[in-house]
DNA sequence: TCGGTAAGCTGACGGCATGACAGGACAAGT
DNA sequence: ACTTGTCCTGTCATGCCGTCAGCTTACCGA
């Protein structure tokens, strides 16, 4: 599926190739986390993997180009997202559990990912549509799911009729996912992770139901 | 209260400096909506105030120097948030109104300032304490206001006792920024502006007063 | 065993951004 | 005109970028 891979000047990578490239990805994503985006120099990356510049740019054209890559295959990975929605109850008790374990996932998800979802968020912010559409293939899964829920609750009458499934999804993915990354930041407010959690799943089954969650 | 404005090596700026210092304020604040922030030049900033580098760094340490400066400002600036919320009423047709000015005044903010913000928000994801301070400075008006609505209600028996007021309110202000930030993301999934904003609302409401809105 | 071929890597280079400095231009007061 | 302090830029050493030619290594068929 993923066909073959191949280097800038279009030769197909072996084993070898293969396992230098996926170690300057490791290299470019540990740097990603211990140090600014916008100071992540090819050098040094190259440094770290213990190989020359020249060699990364036989495998990837530029820095932008190798944080897709990671990014695209932390996408095929989020698709375990999916399962946090799908198929769920959002009545009752069974709707509060559902609330809360979807809460309890994407945030896990997030922190294991932060820093190449940082880029990411910061390159479909500023309207580049490769970041744009893996941003949206991340989320896809659960954006849709939720939007589901709500439109199904709103065609047995239980939401009101002028809600927009999709805005209202769409909302509260874009919440979880800012929370997400700034977790930090609600620690030095006063906040802590365990109390943010519980708050966080209130406002997400509000936001699908419309009503309190029944405990 | 700024105290005076002084170059890099200490000298007071005069009228004349502080004129170039605004300039290349703003023609960075241009580039930065036009480009992204990881490939904004120093040397790009100064061609465009028809000046040189070197003026650059008489004034600022470095380009993040720079957006620190006119984040400062828009900070400032920022105070105006404070309107939308202190003080207004959260009950009845009232208080779905507070909500509607509040989302739409957000957004409004958000969007003149968009690629600055940006910046904050990655910085302050990032870690670094400057942008993350800043960031607060934002959004603490809005914050803190809410979260004394909801510690109101609350102590009229009209929340929940076990709702944190903090994580509530910041999960909202979040949930606020982030979609302000994707504002075009929403569009390409199919969800306009126009409708946005009520549904938006709603949320808040909800969040704010466990209630549906009555309009 | 032995080339042949393609993959894999690197040294080296021109080009450009960075950041520092010293000195020249300029305005204002005397 | 002269002095003073502000303001700007030419220039330079340094370091990263991105590319190329060319060397080394692995694989394969005869």
């Amino acid at each position: 599926m993923t066909g073959q891979v191949r280097t800038v000047d279009g030769r197909v990578a072996g084993r070898r190739g293969q396992a230098t490239r996926q170690k300057l990805l490791d290299c470019l994503s540990e740097m990603l986390s211990s140090s600014p985006y916008r100071d992540v120099k090819v050098i040094d990356v190259a440094r770290k993997a213990g190989t020359s510049p020249a060699t990364f740019y036989q495998y990837f054209p530029d820095v932008e180009g190798a944080v897709l890559e990671i990014a695209e295959q932390m996408a095929a990975e989020g698709a375990e997202l999916t399962g946090l929605v799908a198929g769920r109850s959002w009545v009752g008790k069974a709707g509060w559990q559902t609330a809360q374990e979807l809460v309890d996932g994407f945030l896990e998800f997030w922190r294991r990912n932060d820093a190449i979802l940082r880029v990411v968020d910061l390159g479909a912010a500023e309207g580049d549509k490769r970041f744009y559409k893996l941003r949206m293939k991340i989320l896809n899964s659960v954006n849709n799911s939720l939007s589901d829920a709500v439109a199904e609750l709103q065609s047995k009458g239980k939401v009101d009729k002028d809600v927009n499934p999709a805005a209202v999804a769409g909302a509260l993915v874009a919440m979880l996912a800012a929370v997400a990354s700034h977790q930090k930041g609600f620690q030095t407010w006063g906040v802590k992770q365990a109390e943010l959690k519980p708050n966080l799943a209130l406002l997400v089954h509000l936001g699908i139901t419309g009503k309190k969650p029944t405990k």
